[in-house]
DNA sequence: TTTAATGCAAAAGATTTGCAACATG
DNA sequence: CATGTTGCAAATCTTTTGCATTAAA
């Protein structure tokens, strides 16, 4: 059974070890930066963490706060919301379908699945809203990166790959 | 049964059906811009769409193309991937969670779910990848904002209310 | 003919980058 | 002390807007 962090001194404490563990640097503004997006619930944006930040620290820049906040993505100590980095983009398939999402390539691709439809959803989501529709994301490796993958550590392991 | 038009032509003939019934102006702009999302299925972003009308259309604007976009989505005939035209946000709750965002007000919630972690996903995921975790966002209308659209309705009806 | 849509150019936002000064490990 | 990090300003990239012109219904 695995524990997360969900305390905001646990967050912190998680925060700095494995800032540590990383070699990475443990500023002043980086620790205000993390604790800003580990105390709020609310799944702040870029600005709202800025303008938190600055009440405590009003030398912060706007540049760190986004440099900040993707290293930590990148350490896997926060997560981004909504499509990342990615731009926007449409799509003209109407019939009800989820989405597959390459971790490797960030590529979207639909599958269809009736149950997946109208799962079951908890009780708890009473309390916040009406459910009108429900999309599943699937993420993991789509079978092309894989090969991609598959090729390249062949390639680390021998001089001889035709393909150097 | 409902039926979702899934060939090139069927879904033109949606489009024009659809702007006729809403007194949009059957422009070769439009015709074209949809043309481009309904043939690929590869959730074009706004450059791409650009890049393959302008192949046909070489006179076409890009702020055309945004504009049509959105209209587009509007009239509900292409759908936005990803988070919308939002900004990126950030969530320093690792522990595996499921979304609950209001179509009308934007915001995101967290909700828990076991069963919805580890759903039964479809064979056909088979041939696109391999999964390795799975999300779901429950889009409906939050309790916040089914209060405030009640008390709208009341006031449209109600020159009493006291809140006018 | 009326009204909405287009193209252009400029503006506005959001995010990133180069670089010198600075602070952490 | 060495290296990684910061703040600033400028650059870049994406998206939106005002306006005169044009085209659809």
């Amino acid at each position: 059974m695995e524990m997360y962090p969900n305390t905001l001194e646990d967050r912190m404490k998680c925060f700095e070890e494995i800032c540590r563990r990383h070699g990475i640097k443990l500023t002043p503004q980086r620790m205000e930066v993390f604790r800003e997006v580990a105390r709020s619930g609310n799944h702040p944006d870029v600005e709202s963490v800025y303008r938190g930040v600055r009440e405590r620290m009003p030398t912060i820049s706007l540049d760190t706060v986004y440099r900040t906040l993707w290293k930590l993505e990148e350490l896997g100590l926060v997560v981004v919301l909504g499509s990342t980095r990615e731009r926007t983009r449409f799509d003209a398939n109407l019939e009800p379908h989820h989405h597959f999402v390459c971790v490797e390539c960030g590529k979207t691709r639909d599958f269809y699945s009736k149950d997946l439809l109208h799962p079951k959803l908890p009780e708890s989501l009473k309390t916040i809203g009406t459910p009108l529709s429900t999309h599943v994301e699937v993420r993991g490796v789509c079978h092309e990166c894989r090969m991609k993958n598959d090729k390249n550590v062949r390639s680390e392991n021998n001089c001889n790959d035709p393909d150097l």
